[in-house]
DNA sequence: ATGGCGCGCATCGCGCGA
């Protein structure tokens, strides 16, 4: 079994990505963030043609998130039951016996911002929220678009990015404080090369010159740890035309 | 200190992302 998650920035843009790279890498599960589209627009059509079940939540311009399967999706729960919302950042469903959770954090724009503080409530309750999902559901998987790079190596020049939104260490803390309900960062658990980052800026060569941040995140519980084998980033959809700034990750399962 | 790029929405600049 293979999941990934992937920020495609626009679904309505992205489409075209995101079938090309599901036809040219086999994936079961796809969590997508970003859509930027209300449901009624949502290409449902396209993707199950493509033998794909999908459930989405999204809104007009931004966020939005969506969950891909090619096996049966259900116990769908959309957005945070301890987080009343209007931003649809969120989507939790089973699929063969894995819960799996599409989140898309909020970005949080500047520390001193309204939206950082905004950040910091949703994680707080996201924390409490994936507490009783992973004594619900031991296997759990947590994935999606983060906003935050865990560690300096995650980062592509640390010392212009100290204490910025990201990489701040309240946004640090509250990453660790959800892995210490018993997740594990896939990416982690398995040899990488330096400097592997899953988010580019499109400004100023970012990709090119790979100034990026691992901000896209596989969290896994105990039991799905055990069973996977393999956790990459791949950076190939990051070099079409027309490119998303963020690209999959992807972790494999026994 | 500012803007760089891309997207959506709305027009011919702006908010937002990261």
């Amino acid at each position: 079994m293979k999941l990934a998650t992937w920020n495609v920035n626009s679904l309505n843009v992205r489409l075209p990505h995101v079938m090309k790279w599901l036809e040219e890498n086999p994936t079961d599960v796809l969590c997508i963030q970003e859509t930027k589209l209300t449901d009624d627009k949502f290409p449902a059509g396209t993707i199950e043609a493509a033998g794909y079940h999908v459930v989405y939540t999204g809104q007009k311009t931004y966020n939005g998130v969506a969950i891909l399967s090619k096996l049966p999706i259900t116990d769908v729960v959309k957005n945070n039951p301890k987080f009343e919302d209007l931003q649809q950042r969120i989507l939790a469903a089973t699929i063969d016996g894995v819960r799996v959770v599409c989140a898309y954090v909020p970005n949080g724009q500047a520390v001193d911002s309204d939206k950082y503080e905004y950040k910091m409530a949703w994680l707080s309750a996201f924390h409490d929220w994936i507490k009783e999902e992973a004594a619900q559901h031991p296997q759990l998987a947590v994935v999606g678009d983060y906003n935050i790079a865990p560690e300096d190596r995650d980062v592509h020049d640390p010392a212009a990015w100290e204490g910025m939104v990201h990489v701040s260490p309240k946004e640090r803390a509250a990453l660790t404080r959800l892995l210490d309900i018993g997740l594990v960062d896939a990416f982690r658990l398995f040899e990488q090369a330096d400097k592997s980052y899953s988010w580019w800026d499109y400004r100023g060569l970012g990709f090119r010159l790979n100034k990026g941040l691992r901000i896209d995140h596989i969290l896994l519980s105990d039991a799905l740890k055990q069973r996977c084998t393999a956790c990459v980033i791949d950076r190939v959809p990051r070099k079409w035309e027309q490119p998303s700034d963020h690209t999959p990750v992807i972790a494999t399962f026994s």
